[in-house]
DNA sequence: ATAGGATAGTCAGCTAAACTGATCATATCT
DNA sequence: AGATATGATCAGTTTAGCTGACTATCCTAT
């Protein structure tokens, strides 16, 4: 791609997320895991992260309503991957985690993301790379919260 | 947000990407720009960079199927934004080109554009976002074309 | 202590934006 | 001329999000 126009930020954008979901796709794919749909993978790298947590809190993290939240969690719990139980500090609230399944589908996903962040770096160094990501993450809105 | 892990890639840019959106539909809002949705802006961005285009180049640029290309074209059509006429090298094919209210909305929206692009200079330096968004365009796989 | 507002989860229905598969006309290549 | 490729298009489906409404629980200020 040539070099972008400033009025071409949002296509840059969208186009960088595409290639990336087809990388990490295809990878996925020859190392033969079983497929989830991309949006589902925001909960893990939180899960990943965080631990058990709360779908409020999971929506926050992906920048989606509790509501959609919901149903991705939903999903993931009938596929076996996460499971809810009661908040003990909370009898409102229940705890999202991992099952030993979920826990080793993770550990496939944040491989096959890493092969393709090495992809990236090949193309532009590890150290460009990691100043544009940072870069990227700075840009963000801060929170209300 | 935090600096970012590498296994969290596609959420930095999942993220990035919903922020400019959101960004952009404000900065279109506050100006009383009427609204179009956001995928129907790719196809302006390629149309206003090519001129009059071939459904199946819009689609490509966008890095979409056809089929999808063309009911946004149909959408577009129907808002009076863009015109189809015949392409006189190749009788199967439309071209597409903005009709003159088209040309007043792709002023609109690279305004917009740029009032996000300001925002984003201002949190990173212009250097540095330049910097950032031609490392992105860097990162797409080649065309086959 | 209790009434009122905020928060967590959930149900239901809607919209946007992509997808696959199939058809038809025209081009292009051998 | 016949086979194959390409461009547009129709129809149906899937994915991913949204809004609105409701219930249960929690917190806070009177």
């Amino acid at each position: 791609m040539t070099k972008p126009h400033k009025y071409e930020l949002g296509q840059t954008l969208m186009l960088a997320l595409s290639d990336f979901q087809r990388r990490l796709d295809e990878d996925l794919k020859l190392r033969g895991v079983p497929g989830i749909r991309s949006r589902h993978r925001a909960v893990f790298i939180h899960l990943n992260r965080f631990g058990a947590s709360r779908s409020v809190d999971l929506a926050a993290a992906a920048g989606i309503r509790p509501q959609s939240m919901m149903k991705i969690v939903h999903e993931l719990e009938q596929l076996d991957l996460v499971t809810r139980r009661a908040d003990p500090a909370d009898s409102r609230a229940k705890l999202i985690e991992f099952t030993a399944s979920g826990q080793a589908f993770i550990e496939e996903l944040t491989l096959s993301t890493e092969a393709v962040w090495q992809q990236y770096a090949d193309l532009l160094g590890k150290e460009e790379l990691e100043k544009t990501l940072n870069s990227l993450s700075k840009l963000q809105t801060p929170e209300s919260t």
